[in-house]
DNA sequence: TATCCTCGAGTTCC
DNA sequence: CTCGAGGATA
């Protein structure tokens, strides 16, 4: 090693050279480190290097490498993981609660897949462990990350404590590439038990449940922590892959446990919802003995090609299912209610509860959903709890729904104090004052206040940063209120000219409670960061009623740019022409959202909102998938008749992956109709129209052509 | 017109 | 995570 010139003292020539050289170091010492469990530095010697290598790269921020060590496999940045996107999405799974949702769920696959009741189709059937979820990857044999779920498209790098993991292989033979390996980390009762009894005598953290103790494990910035708690891993689905592991769900499992990994022994194939139900109960009956948590059974399409017709819905797969234990109930007071004013203006409210234990979680509030819900009605009219309405101080069964959001099940009218009355569901606004009006057939009562209402106002910012929209990094929900109170941010076009205004020399913002320089730079970084922002974005972060996610992308898709959605969506204000047909017509759109944002460009106050923004930002036009090569992008083709190798939805799914527009009319704008047996007026026109028709099998070999 | 499916908007706790 | 409602479909 070279002697160690004092960092204050390196010229930019030197700096560079050691940086080099660092890298190489260090690298070299996290391979041997975590191949071989032998490493040939010690800890100390370790962390100095780091620390010299982060040293200089502060100084010398623009000598920093592209492999800088500081941001390789291994490394956590003091101030958080680092985050890496995955390259197939980490989704959750729909649930089941009873024996009718799992004979629904196979009843809608083999529609979907256009099955016969008599045709037989398997399903594997597995405990799901209650933990949480970790994606592994491996190239060329090496564990090179191991990454969170995240939100499912973004997770947490938290490779180093992976890599403390026994259940967890650092090397891999005989295996794919490619090779994405995900699974449950968890802890078991016993160490669950041990590890807080440890924990109390050192005076530390007690967790409440070993669900919550597995995620603070592997959540540790320092690996040696993490390393001395007893985590587990339980391989159970792959990601990325660049060979497949075997041609059923089964039969990869097997290989990932020939590999070396721990898959559950309760793995097993079943040959339909019988089966399932039958191991469901078994697992049931077994889930007290089995020493770690499970909060239900996975079911799980066994065919890999079917899984692969199947595909996915926005969130979840189609050829899997939760079937979830009942939940845990628990009784306890319900204090009060109180109203929250969302960003649509909907009033709800949350029941304000004694604390009380629910699922290993204390739990002091729940949602009351609407006014309806409190009476005892669901949104059909018809009685919940019995019809039993639901009064402050009434004793309440509470459970957690999804072991998540808790709700209130039931209602003890023998412990009802004699003084209770009816809740009154209030018609002005608590926040502003405004009549809160019922649309009839509506179940929620809104304010009218609009932007008036400083409530709406807040939460509609609120949305405006918030993941999926402009997800800017240090300003969330607290930041975002602050600001609004203190009149620093009164519409989304002020975030951006935020700096603008306080951010000289950084000294109001610094002054304030809770910013120092570092976070406000950070913070004004951030806002940058987020200039350039693609066309579906903008879209979605203008919360408007109606207009969610999926249907922002859609508009996106459609329009391009934004210059061309502002233009419609103006031409578009009378509910007629070629501008509003044209919007009605995108898939997914109909008159109540179409209504809904074109409104939004009406009003001169709101209009006015949206263009201050606009002028503050770089929109990106939305980008079509990428269909080169497909010979069907851009086509607009119309299926009639009876298809006979796959169901409609499939054929449009199919269709749709590889840039066709799927249209229910022929027009002529139709470019091909795919007919089959028993087309009978759609047909007629495509031959008038001189449309190019086909059959299923035509449609096919088109198709798969590619 | 009725039914099914998907999406949006609301929710808790860590 | 669940509910309600909008949109597509038969």
């Amino acid at each position: 090693m070279t002697s160690k010139i004092a960092i204050d003292a390196l010229s930019e020539a030197e700096a560079k050279l050691e940086l080099a050289r660092l890298a190489v170091e260090l690298s070299a010492a996290n391979a041997a480190y975590y191949t071989e469990d032998n490493p040939d530095l010690t800890d100390d010697a370790y962390d100095a290097l780091k620390r010299r290598n982060s040293a200089i790269e502060k100084r010398f921020s623009h000598l920093k490498r592209d492999d800088s060590p500081s941001d390789q496999v291994g490394a956590a940045p003091a101030d958080g993981f680092s985050k890496i996107a995955h390259e197939v999405a980490m989704l959750s799974l729909s649930n089941a609660f009873d024996a009718e949702d799992v004979m629904d769920f196979d009843g809608r696959i083999r529609k979907y897949l256009g099955l016969s009741t008599d045709t037989d189709l398997g399903f594997t059937a597995e405990p799901k462990i209650d933990g949480l979820s970790l994606s592994l990857r491996y190239e060329d044999g090496q564990l090179v990350h191991a990454v969170t779920r995240g939100d499912g498209a973004v997770g947490e790098n938290v490779t180093s404590n992976a890599l403390t993991i026994s259940d967890i292989p650092h090397t891999l033979q005989d295996c794919p590439k490619v090779l994405e390996v995900r699974g449950e980390v968890y802890m078991s009762h016993a160490d669950f038990t041990a590890l807080n009894e440890r924990q109390s005598e050192r005076g530390g953290k007690v967790f409440a449940n070993p669900r919550n103790a597995a995620a603070g494990s592997l959540r540790q910035l320092d690996a040696e922590i993490t390393k001395s708690r007893p985590l587990r891993f339980f391989a159970y689905a792959w990601g990325a892959l660049s060979d497949p592991l075997a041609p059923t769900q089964m039969g990869a499992i097997t290989r990932l446990k020939e590999l070396g990994f721990s898959t559950n022994p309760l793995t097993v194939l079943c040959d339909g919802p019988e089966a399932m139900l039958a191991h469901y109960a078994k697992i049931e009956e077994q889930r007290a003995t089995l020493g770690y948590d499970i909060d239900g059974v996975v079911y799980k399409v066994d065919d890999l090609a079917l899984q692969d017709r199947l595909g996915f819905r926005s969130t979840t797969p189609r050829w899997a299912i939760a079937h979830k234990f009942p939940a845990e109930l628990a009784w306890t007071r319900l204090e009060g209610i109180d109203i929250q004013v969302g960003r649509t203006g909907a009033l709800s409210p949350v029941a304000r509860l004694q604390p009380v234990t629910v699922g290993g979680v204390v739990v002091s509030n729940a949602t009351l959903h609407n006014e309806d819900y409190i009476k005892g009605l669901d949104s059909k009219g018809q009685e919940i709890r019995g019809g039993k309405d639901i009064r402050v101080g009434d004793w309440v069964q509470v459970y957690r729904a999804g072991d998540v959001i808790p709700k209130i099940a039931d209602v003890d009218l023998s412990k009802r104090p004699t003084d209770a009355v009816p809740y009154q569901f209030p018609a002005i606004c608590p926040e502003c004052n405004s009549e809160a009006l019922r649309e009839p057939g509506d179940a929620v009562r809104r304010c009218s206040g609009g932007l008036i209402c400083p409530a709406q106002a807040v939460e509609k910012l609120k949305h405006f940063v918030a993941r999926g929209a402009f997800d800017i990094e240090g300003m969330g929900a607290k930041q975002v209120e602050q600001f609004y109170v203190d009149g620093w941010i009164k519409e989304p076009a002020d975030i951006f000219t935020l700096k603008d205004r306080y951010g000289q020399g950084l000294q109001q913002l610094k002054n304030r409670e809770g910013w120092g320089e570092k976070s406000a730079n950070n913070l004004f970084q951030g806002i940058e960061d987020k200039r350039n922002i693609p066309l579906g974005r903008v879209i979605f972060a203008l919360g408007i009623r109606h207009v969610g996610d999926a249907a922002s992308n859609l508009l996106a898709l459609h329009y391009e740019t934004w210059d061309a959605f502002e233009a419609a969506m103006v031409d578009a204000q009378k509910h007629e022409g070629p501008a509003w047909d044209d919007l009605i017509d995108v898939d997914g759109v109909g008159a109540v959202m179409a209504g809904s944002v074109v409104s939004a460009f009406a009003q001169s106050g709101e209009r006015a909102s949206i263009d201050r923004l606009v002028a503050q930002l770089n929109i990106i036009p939305a980008e079509r998938a990428d269909t080169s090569g497909s010979p069907v992008a851009g086509k607009t083709v119309v299926f009639t008749g009876t298809l006979e190798k796959m169901t409609r939805a499939e054929a449009k799914a199919r269709a749709e992956r590889l840039g066709a527009k799927v249209s229910g009319s022929v027009s002529a704008k139709t470019d091909i109709l795919i007919a089959g047996p028993g087309a009978g007026s759609k047909a007629k026109k495509a031959a008038d129209l001189g449309v190019q028709t086909m059959d299923e099998d035509g449609w096919l070999a088109l198709i798969n052509a590619v």
